[in-house]
DNA sequence: GGCCTTTTGTAACATTTATCACTGTAGCCC
DNA sequence: GGGCTACAGTGATAAATGTTACAAAAGGCC
């Protein structure tokens, strides 16, 4: 597929002046990622980084047992910080980033990153503020983990997740949610339930449906 | 006090190029803190990037009720990958930075952080060495909180305390480690006896000896 | 319809953490 | 020394979360 910049300025609007636009065009490449598929494990080396331009990316952490917390998710235009790190200091990755669903990122040679560093100043910004971004966003995860209690996480995720895939009605099973939430599917059924009970979701198979 | 460049080449050694030292030698300024004293809190602007010489800086993260948790230190060399991405979007701080004991930091006025960007190698791969060994830090926070118990956490605590402030004897109070921790006294009480059950640590009036 | 797999509901119990209510004790100040 | 205050120890109990063990329902497939 070829790369014309009235595409990027028309995906990515206001982020990259012309002569950047232009370089992305030239060395870019677009990717569609199916819903499911993993972008990066633990300990693989990054060999792009992406922009996310349609579509969501679930950031997760995992210990050695196997269980795993979500971090954040990555959506419109968001980079992955990352990413930008490991790249940077070619170290293996240490978080897992999974489509949540069929996603379109462009995705960028890593020797250009430092590159455009030294040469543009709105890839300077935009590095900046995907770095921003993140910090809040483990910051905020940390709040929510440490500082609140399950049943409210779970609202929380609930929420979180409907705002980023934009849909009331979630697709999810109770199984899944307890590992992205580190704990055990019985908890979260449990919870769930009450959460039904006090009328701020609706319960049904594969599917729960957001009210407040 | 003059900054001389061959005091800065001294103290941060390897890190930044001549050109670069002469800049900083020129619009750098030595600050000392005293322990215990406050360098931001939530809500304050970050009116210069730090870089600490000596000592040591506590950072913490406070919800709305007052309660905290220590997110890491920065010692040696270290710079607040938070202080660079607040001055660089002029947003307040989301975070508490207090020094542990008395420290020497070499302040950078916000304005040079951009500008080097652009014209300095070594300064743009410090920045990113930064931000890397802070999500470092989160991540391996987050990692505490969600994978491990209370007992593992407070070992853990303490002996990265130990290390940051390079002693085997902490002169801390349970009440402060239950502040940092965001859980109370009497469960830190509980389970620093428990430890020292163990054989891990040994306690006295106001300070704690780490035996392992 | 009948069988099978996946998902959900839930009771009972265990463990971990939080809270309440004290007591003891060390060090400081007068 | 006596009194005061900050710090530490600890039992009793409650609340939150984790675990075990099963039953029931929902949907796919033959």
């Amino acid at each position: 597929m070829t790369l014309t910049i009235d595409y990027l300025q028309h995906q990515i609007p206001g982020q990259f002046d012309t002569a950047l636009l232009h370089e992305l065009a030239q060395v870019g490449t677009l990717r569609i990622i199916p819903a499911g598929e993993y972008l990066i494990r633990p300990g693989e080396y990054v060999r792009s980084v992406p922009i996310i331009i349609r579509g969501s990316v679930k950031i997760m952490r995992a210990d050695r047992e196997g269980r795993e917390v979500l971090l954040y998710y990555l959506g419109n235009q968001d980079a992955c910080a990352m990413s930008l790190t490991c790249c940077l200091a070619s170290k293996p990755s240490e978080v897992t980033a999974l489509a949540e669903e069929e996603t379109l990122m462009l995705a960028i040679p890593i020797e250009k990153v430092d590159d455009w560093m030294g040469r543009h100043q709105s890839w300077r910004q935009f590095v900046f503020r995907t770095y921003q971004r993140r910090f809040d966003d483990l910051l905020d995860t940390i709040d929510e983990i440490t500082f609140h209690k399950l049943d409210e996480r779970l609202l929380t995720y609930l929420q979180k997740k409907a705002k980023s895939c934009q849909c009331v009605v979630l697709a999810v099973t109770h199984e899944t949610i307890a590992q992205e939430m580190a704990t055990s599917r019985e908890v979260i059924s449990r919870l769930l339930k009450q959460l039904e009970r006090a009328g701020h979701i609706r319960l049904m198979r594969n599917k729960i449906a957001i009210l407040s």
